[in-house]
This record gives structure tokens, sequence and C-alpha cells, in this order.
DNA sequence: CTTGATTATGAAATCGATTTCTGCGACGCT
DNA sequence: AGCGTCGCAGAAATCGATTTCATAATCAAG
């Protein structure tokens, strides 16, 4: 690989010379293109290793999920990425898998490899956020919030809960249950505060034995709704807190034999790869491009050195509710 | 945030006895503890910029896929990343969006970032190579080939097509279309004359007017179920190259009141976000763990300085018939 | 015509780690 | 005792770009 040098020595001038011309700073109109006849004929591409040491910060931004075979973070990151490209930035794609220990090691990395940034899903809501504040790295926090105070971007996540839930009570429903993602994840504890709260006004039943904690993937639906159906309690509908468990719940409802709308489905998020005909599920579209292109728009300004008070923007889901099919 | 000089001048010992104490080469014990015990009260870490750039290597892979909303491709991105995190590397995705000009901008950041190596899904099969080929860095390409003489590993795609197609004759179907993807995909390519060479020895009717091109995503798909379901020579079963292909035709069908068996579907890969009753769909399952690790085990090797003529890994489907609902 | 400001340029310092080179001291062998 | 070997440690070079600093040349103003 060419470098600096190499190109310098070429077009006779000296390396400051030829960094200057790749940084748009005053050459004189000859000597710049003599470098850049140099560099092209020695295909030059400046080292991002050295650039970066020199500068203290690369032109690479992390995206640090909790499990990339998630549609809604694949998504997610698609926004990102997107919107980082166009904005000069290459994006680095990290998966948690939910743990905190994976998770530190990424932003840990992140410093080390003196990235321009990290667009961050906290694992939980007791991610250590402090090492990568006090290295002065900017932090976007997405979709889970954390104690640390960053810009953050995040659904209503309370509203979709409970616009869902009393769709479901709308369109004729009575005992509708709840698969909840993790307790430690504020995503999903705020959703089921949402179904509460309808049930409470218009359930006829105790919300405790309705309520099932899972873990935010396909099996974890489907073990919730299996001990859901096999319950003495038996609800006639359920919301799932997030896409995949809404998923797997679907999955079990389906080998009982009880497709929508014999057991009414709702969920918050949307179900991309699935097969059934619309309108069946009630669920409630989340604003995913919006999620990604606000977190790089806010990581990017901080990067180009703007210095304010943490800001939070909360997006809106979209309710889209399934026709009333038991009224 | 603390650098080798400061542990140095706090040990009270030189840098170089600091660095070598973290790559285990031999020091007197009393100083390695001052130094470990120096590191750990400054909270050091050691800046991996200024590591690769004197080593000319980091500890990074890069792994280049054309679609990250793809299941297929974040279950190989999962396989990869768990692989390469025990080997001691850290894994960073880039999406190409199946653009040669994309793949050749990571490819070149791969090289100006000093990435450890590359595992790479080609765009298509005029991907160019040689640049980082000639940059010394090992490659290893999967699930799609190129002209290029490097490590690559791959799926038996022709017997994976000729397989469904003939579960699917065996079903008791006629008419078998096939949904293959771009021509400019080797893996589609493969896929469709299995399906090809099953048809003209066991099909009462032309290939040619049962096969439609689309692109690998669920639009794909849709579009082209729909136009196979409007073709005066309509079919009574379908093969789709693809997963994503796979749900497009599968939410078309349903769309027209034709769920399977009442119409047979078979797919090349794997539907895990599906709501299907399991059983109902012919599909060839595809070891994607097996892909992914595979594919870093060679990465490794090439990077611990294996030299060897390059090496191809053909890695088998595995067919997974519906009952033959028809006969 | 001088002086101060401005511009273009090269030399050299810098980023932070690794690694080579060099030297010192201890040890073993004859 | 003398010589070679070995191990440990520090000084300094190195990776490749950017950036500061110094300098020479050019220009404008008085």
């Amino acid at each position: 690989m060419a470098t600096i040098y190499d190109v310098a020595t070429l077009a006779g001038v000296s390396p400051a010379t030829v960094s200057r011309v790749f940084n748009g700073r005053a050459v004189s109109e000859d000597r710049a293109q003599r470098v850049r006849d140099a560099a092209e004929a020695l295909s030059f591409v400046p080292n991002r290793t050295a650039r970066t040491l020199r500068r203290q910060s690369s032109e690479v931004i992390a995206l640090i999920i909790p499990d990339i075979e998630n549609p809604f973070f694949t998504a997610l990151a698609r926004a990102v990425e997107d919107r980082a490209q166009a904005a000069g930035y290459s994006v680095v794609l990290c998966n948690t898998d939910d743990d905190p220990v994976k998770e530190a090691t990424y932003l840990q990395i992140a410093i080390s490899e003196n990235m321009a940034g990290v667009i961050l899903v906290p694992a939980s809501d007791e991610s250590d956020l402090s090492t990568i504040i006090a290295s002065g790295r900017p932090v976007v926090t997405v979709d889970r919030t954390t104690a640390f105070d960053v810009d953050h971007v995040m659904i209503e996540n309370e509203p979709a809960g409970a616009s869902v839930t009393a769709a479901l009570f709308d369109a004729g429903y009575q005992r509708i249950a709840c698969i909840a993602g993790p307790e430690t994840v504020v995503t999903a504890i705020d959703r089921a505060r949402g179904w509460r709260s309808v049930v409470e006004r218009r359930g006829n039943y105790n919300p405790d034995l309705f309520v099932r904690s899972a873990n935010h993937r396909l099996d974890g639906g489907r073990a919730a709704m299996a001990e859901l159906l096999a319950s003495p309690e038996r609800p006639d509908a359920v919301v799932a807190t997030n896409n995949l468990m809404g998923v797997g719940a679907l999955q079990v409802l389906n080998e009982y034999g009880l497709t929508p709308p014999a057991f009414g489905v709702g969920v918050i998020g949307d179900l991309p790869f699935t097969t059934l005909s619309p309108g069946l599920v009630t669920l409630v579209h989340l604003p995913t491009r919006d999620l990604g292109t606000t977190a790089v728009g806010m990581l990017v300004s901080r990067i180009s050195g703007h210095r304010e008070p943490a800001r939070t923007v909360l997006l809106p889901g979209e309710l889209a509710a399934a026709a009333s099919v038991r009224s």
C-alpha cells in the first residue's frame, strides 16, 4: 500500500502538502495537480488507522444492539446505516445478546478504537455508561432508557400498550392477557403498564393472573403463550410487548388451532415475515426508521461539537387495529 | 484516558516494559506487579488504534453481507460473531444492499483500517476482489462465488434445488414453477438449475414458461408469485430459491386463498418468523451456523499465517419435505 | 520603498503503542 | 580468572497520517 510519503516523493513535494491537498487546505494549483496525479498513479488511499491516531477520532459510529436476529433491530440498523453513510460515517454493528458484559466490552472497544460516537440500545436499565461518558465520546441511547443523562430516542411505550389493549376490548375480547418482556427492560415494563391501566379500567379480572414475563425472543413468546393457555384463568386474547414474542404466541396458538380472530392477538411491533392475512392481528406499528435517523442526527450534531443538555425525543407508535370480528 | 506512558511513570519503569507486561514477554515479577497495579489504578486500556498502526493489523474482522434485514444473513452474522469472539476477534458488520459500489467502499475501509481479515458474501458474481487480495489481507467468501481464487464456503445449491423440486413432484404436484433470484447471483442460478433438471426429467411442460427472476427480497417474491398466478400457464406449485422470496410467495398465495397444500410451496432456506403450521411447506434447511463457523475457522487460520492454495468447502442442505397431502 | 500582513511550503513534532537495538549484570563453563 | 551466553530493561525507532512551527515569498498599505 502506498503511503503519503510515496505520493510526496513522486510528486516532488512534502508529505505535509499531500495531506493538505486531501484535506482541502490551501495548496497552489500546480502542486495540487501533481499530488493528485501521483496519488492516482499509486492508487493511494489514506491509512485510516494513522489518521485516527493523530486526529483522536475516526469516522466510524458504533451501533450496539441486543439481538441482531430481531427484525426490529435490523430495521433500526438499516436506518442508522443509511443516514450515517449520508453523513460520511461508517457503521459497525455490535451484538450484545442482552449481556451487560458483552456490552461493556463493546463500549470499551469503541473508546479504544477512537470511534466517533456510539448509538446504544442498552442491554438493561442497569447498563453502565459511566466509562464511555467519562471518555467524552458522544452517546445516544435508543429504545431503552438508563439512569444516565445522555441523548435519548424512544417510543411512547405506555400509550402503545394501552391502545393495543383498548382495541382488543373494542373488538369484543374480555380477558386479555399480556406477554411482557424481561423486568430489566424499561420498554417492556412501560408497555405492560399501558396494558395494565386499560385492564384495570375495562377488564373484569385480576391483571396479576394474566401477565407473564418472558425473554424477548421467539421461544419466550412460545413458552409464555403455552403457559397462559394451560392456566385455569384462560384468556381469550393476548398482548405481546414485542414482535418476536408475538410471533411465538401466534405459533403456539396456531398449534392449538386457535388462530385470530378466534383468539385475539395484539402485538407492539411489526411482523414483517409472517404470512398472516393482514387485519387479523391488532398491532402497533413502530417508527423504526425515525428512531434510527433521529439517533444519528443527534449523534452527529454532538460529534460536531454541539454542547447542550441531553435531549429526549419521544416518537409515537401507530395503531393498526384488526377488524372487530367478534362484535 | 491513561496511556502506556502514564502507567510507566507511575510504576517507575519504561513504556517498553509496560508493553511487555501486557503482551506476555519476559519481565521480572516485581516490576510486572508494579505495572499491573499502576494500570489498575489508572484503569488503563491500551489504545487499539496505536497498536493497530504499529502492528499493521487489528483484531477486527469485517463481515460484509448483502442484506442485513434477511434472517439468513443475520443468522450467519450471529454464528460468525460467536466464533470470532471465541477466537479473540471482534466483528464489524457491513451491509452492501447488493450494491457493488458500497461493497468496494467497505473493502477499501477494511484495508485502510488494517482489519485482520474479511468474510464476504459477494454482492454479485462480478464483485471485484483484486484490491483486497493485492493488499494481502485474508478473504473468505461465503454463500456466493466469484471468479477470484480465495477460500470459499458454500452450500450445495443445485442438489438443494433438485431435492425440493423432486419432493413436490413426489407429493403429487405436476406443474411446479420456480421463483429464482437475480441472474447475477450464482446461488440463485445453481438452485434454479437444480429445479430445472428435475422438471426436465419429470415435468410435462416447458420450464422456460414457469420460471421468474426476482430480487431476493419479500417484494421480489410477491411480484413473481402474482405474475405466475396471473399467467395462462398456471402452476400448481412453486419453488422459491431463497427464504424471503418464499415468504413473499406465501403471502400472495394466502391473499388468493391458496394456502398449502392447495398450492404446493417449496423453499430453499428456513422460515423462522412465519406462523405456518409446520409440515405444510417443503423446505431445505440451510446449515447457516456451519457456514459461519467454517468461514471464521478458515479466516483465522489464514490470519495466523497459513499458506496454502485456496480451499472450497461445500455444505449440504437438509430436505424437510411436507407430507404428501395430494396423493 | 519600507513595513506588516498574508500565503504557501517544508521540517519536525505528534498521536500511543510495539519492537528493535543496545547495554548491563548474572551465570556457567573451562 | 576470563569469556561467552542469557535474561531483563531502557532508549529510541517505527507505523502513517495530521498539524504546529518556522521560513521564505508575495502583496498591500502607508
